[in-house]
DNA sequence: AAATATTGACTGATCAATCAATCAGCTTCA
DNA sequence: TGAAGCTGATTGATTGATCAGTCAATATTT
């Protein structure tokens, strides 16, 4: 006999997918102290017994959050780091495009995570613990890469000139509507302008700062 | 007989200062959420009463916090902008240099204030809310003035430059040892020289999404 | 000048609501 | 016969907020 295919669910995804879902959005609008455990279960249709019976506790199910898109889009900056020619002449568009467009990508989740991403940036030791785990690796082999491409740059002019890129991807994608507001307008640019906009300041800047460093 | 002097007392600081003080300490490490009324007024030695006495509640509370250091820090800064020559070679320099180097300040207790500024810019609508009211304002004249000295320069492109500028100024002030940790470094750089490379990055950003606008 | 009201700052106790976490027991599938 | 996934009820602790009442200083009246 055909045995029977595997049950498919009302809305094909787990629980435990579902809870990753509503608790990364809890947490993106809330916080991780403003986002409570009975709030998560409720939305994602669960008992709240079982996000304590599949992550432990409330530190288990933000860094259950946190690893899953984490993973996703630092794996695609390497692949993009992977795929540049450090010598071409274009070569640090390509590493700072491989590192700040990804955060943008919809297919990996990013609208929603980039806000949480962006309290991850500014959090506290329990956050930097968690950027420690699942983002100093990446940030290490970026700027290997950015020092290969600026021979003459220290260590600490090109880990500056990383951080302050970093501080701009987080300003835009945690898409709070300043900019807009500021700007008088009320349509999002396309994405892929921004992006643009964020690779070409952080290339500018950081010529700028590598050149300040070479005439002292 | 000579009149008994006003009461001096023993730590020469209000009970509502000492308040915000504290209350400024606790929003910087744990957040709005995170940070409990409770451990506030045990930290500043007072009833818990006090703090809704003086400030209604904790949103209240927060407002304040906020409003005590933004209306020192944009002070300066307006009085920074106001002495810049917008005619000078390097006014874009000093344009952010006024817009970046106040938050710096220690005596305007800017250390510690640094992490809840950095948490409002990435933060929810509430902290939206402050934005707007505190801050806005003052981005609009600097604003004003980038585009005044970029006469070419449309109205968004110079907004988000200054977007990126403030997301690297954020980064960099919510001192969460992160720059130190991917530089291998054990000491901070001296203020001034965190400043300087700032202000550059800034500039030469701004300089880069300005020729880009250009050439299209 | 003495007695009396009024105010503002502040405390200590207490409230219902909400928090994260636990646990016994149920169901489903191998 | 398990083991994994999951529920529903419940725990003690903590949350922000309220309120009656104390106390010292000032203002008003006698």
């Amino acid at each position: 006999m055909i045995k029977a295919m595997a049950p498919i669910r009302a809305d094909s995804t787990s629980a435990q997918d579902r809870i990753l879902d509503v608790a990364e959005a809890m947490f993106a609008e809330f916080g991780f102290a403003g986002a409570s455990m009975k709030a998560i279960s409720t939305s994602a249709d669960v008992a709240q017994g079982l996000l304590h019976y599949h992550f432990i506790n409330k530190e288990g199910l933000y860094a259950a959050v946190v690893a899953r898109r984490s993973s996703l889009i630092n794996t695609r900056r390497h692949q993009m780091l992977d795929a540049v020619d450090l010598v071409a002449p274009d070569a640090l568009e390509q590493i700072f495009d491989a590192l700040l467009r990804p955060p943008f990508s919809a297919e990996l989740g990013g609208t929603v995570y980039a806000r949480v991403f962006a309290m991850l940036a500014v959090g506290d030791s329990r956050d930097q613990a968690l950027v420690t785990e699942h983002y100093d690796p990446m940030a290490k082999r970026f700027i290997a890469a950015l020092q290969e491409v600026c021979p003459g740059a220290s260590a600490e002019t090109v880990v500056w000139a990383y951080t302050f890129s970093i501080g701009a991807l987080v300003a835009t994608v945690a898409h709070n509507g300043r900019p807009e507001r500021l700007a008088g307008a009320d349509g999002l640019e396309p994405t892929d302008a921004v992006v643009r906009r964020i690779v070409g300041h952080a290339v500018g800047g950081f010529r700028a700062v590598i050149a300040a460093e070479m005439e002292t």
